[in-house]
RNA sequence: GGCCCGUUCGUCUAGGGGUUAGGACGUUAGAUUUUCAUUCUAGAAACAGGGGUUCGAUUCCCCUACGGGCUACCA
């Protein structure tokens, strides 16, 4: 009987949370979600230098609008807590100790100074097998010396002993098997001078103590695994070793590396699920959220982002992608952010999304454009007659504002040039006609505009546009009549005689 | 530089020893919508290169090229 499954998500809170994170955040969630197993997530706080506060909030924040909940979490509990790695700091200390006794790690003395000066001096140099040797360490100075200068309080650090001659081999997941030699990896350091345990060492004891059976990590991971494996082997857990799988990463449009924080400025478009802001730093980038995407939107584009079911169906709600996820259909390769695509996967959930989801972010935009003083079902009314013109939520402002106010700004230049007396005539005759006889229907108000348009020896083409500028200001929008129908007759009268006055206003200046 | 990972239309990708190399985004043209968007139809558009293996390679192997990642007392 296998265990339950259980993984993690361990960001650090030095900033915010990039979409790169945020997919392997969703793969770890489905993955867990389809086993029948628990996501956990844990904060890797082991670097105090760089804590940046309100990181944790927003990591919680991100995930609680992406529909996604930890099982464990340092917010939600769990029986292996504490989840923030530096409320387990007693913890590691014990771990590495048990190393170095072991004979699989080792003291050094070595202040980051003394090592950055060799970096200038000697090229690529690193503290391995070979340098080690000509080093301060428990390995060059006398065990009794060692000793003496740990229990004394000297600053020192903890490093893993790495093999000379060793191949290390694991499967990956999504990879396949992988090969690194012992003697191209560095002697990591796994307890640091403040006693914080780094990520080689923190990231193997809690899988270890969490019962992590499957880690997800991105790409960039791969160089360190073959010091966590050997760790998992040094402390006599390979069996509980946790399967790894290393996830492609999520390339900038020009392929030119990782997307990064600074790109979503360079290229225009968001890489935080919302927004985030860094007051040490004073920086700032807007969210998918603000930018106007749905939860349900986001997610299905990440989770393409790299990922299939084998057919062509593109389109899948979380239900469906913890149904249908599967690992070994991961690509390899490194996937191009392609924002154009993006928004294109918030179009169509926009326009498959029941009113009751979208009725209240929408509202929230028309508020923030200073639109109030409407009843939700009339803007039901305008988000059902526009949605299918929107890819983005601050879309439905634009497509949807002048069924609430007149036009400020009339679009002159498509009516000016062709305006007459007659037309003039036409509208206020409309006008007059729209209220008397108290047409309210959208196809009632379109018969008898064209009765007039007869009457008036007019051809219908001479007056649709300029009646479409009257009630919206431009050329676009839903049906003409329909806006007439859903403004109400009053409103539709008041506008033309706005806009009449308008045009003539152009058209006798012109 | 060293090590590791990768490479199918511009982009996300399907496929896999014999296919007209499929879909989607974007793009182009047309139809519909007396606006715009939607929708529909059609089109252009890809197996990085060279060697093997094979009757036959885009597919398997090797090399090269290119791209990416890592190379901290950061994660």
């Amino acid at each position: 009987m296998k265990d339950q499954v259980r993984v993690r998500f361990a960001p650090s809170p030095t900033g915010g949370l990039h979409i790169g994170g945020v997919r392997t955040i969703l793969f770890n969630y489905l993955f867990a979600k389809q086993n029948n197993g628990k996501f956990i997530l844990r904060i890797e706080d082991t670097d105090q230098s760089r804590f940046v506060e309100g990181a944790e909030d927003y990591i919680f924040s991100c995930l609680e609008w992406c529909g996604i909940k930890a099982d464990e979490s340092p917010r939600d509990g769990g029986e292996y807590g504490p989840y923030r790695q530096s409320e387990r700091k007693s913890i590691y200390r014990e771990y590495a100790e048990k190393l170095v006794e072991a004979g699989y790690a080792y003291y050094a003395f070595d202040t980051s100074e003394d090592l950055e000066s060799k970096r200038q001096v000697t090229e690529n140099f690193r503290y391995d097998y070979n340098s080690r040797q000509t080093l301060r360490n428990s390995l060059t100075i006398p065990h009794e010396a060692a000793e003496s200068l740990v229990k004394g309080g000297a600053p020192h650090v903890i490093r893993i002993k790495m093999p000379k001659d060793e191949n290390i081999s694991f499967t990956d997941m999504i990879r396949g098997d992988i090969t690194f030699h012992s003697s191209e990896v560095d002697d990591k350091v796994l307890l640091k001078a403040d006693g914080m345990p780094t990520y080689h060492l923190a990231v193997v004891v809690d899988d270890y103590l969490m019962k992590i059976t499957h880690a997800f990590r991105g790409e960039e991971w791969l160089p360190s695994a073959p010091v966590h494996l050997l760790l998992w082997k040094y402390f006599g857990w390979e069996k509980e070793m946790p399967q790894w799988a290393h996830m492609p990463l999520i390339l900038r449009p020009d392929g030119h590396g990782k997307l990064s924080k600074r790109d979503g400025e360079k290229f225009g478009f968001p890489v935080y699920p919302i927004n985030w802001y860094d007051k040490n730093s004073n920086f700032k980038s807007d969210g998918f959220k603000e930018t106007g995407f749905i939860p349900e939107g986001f997610i299905n584009m990440l989770a393409m982002l790299g990922w299939n079911d084998g057919t062509d169906q593109e389109l899948f709600s979380m239900e469906q992608l913890i149904e249908h996820f599967s690992l070994d259909r991961i690509h390899k390769g490194g996937a191009k952010f392609d924002y154009e695509k993006a928004k294109w996967y918030n179009g169509e959930w926009i326009k498959q999304l029941d009113l009751s989801a979208l009725l209240q972010p929408v509202k929230a935009i028309m508020n923030y454009h200073g639109i109030h003083n409407f009843e939700d079902e009339y803007l039901a009314k305008v988000i059902d007659m526009v949605k299918e013109r929107c890819q983005l939520l601050s879309e439905f402002h634009h497509q949807g504002a002048f069924f609430f106010n007149a036009p400020e700004k009339y679009d002159t230049n498509s009516v000016v040039p062709k305006w007459s007396e007659e037309k003039k005539a036409f509208f206020m005759a409309f006008a007059d006609k729209l209220q008397s006889a108290n047409l309210t229907e959208s196809a009632a108000i379109e018969a008898k505009f064209k009765e007039l348009v007869t009457e008036h020896k007019l051809k219908i083409g001479d007056v649709m546009l300029p009646f479409r500028i009257m009630l919206v200001g431009d050329k676009f929008g839903p049906a003409v009549f329909d806006i007439a129908a859903t403004i109400g007759t009053e409103e539709t009268k008041n506008r033309i005689y706005k806009a009449l006055e308008v045009f003539h206003l152009h058209h006798t200046n012109s």
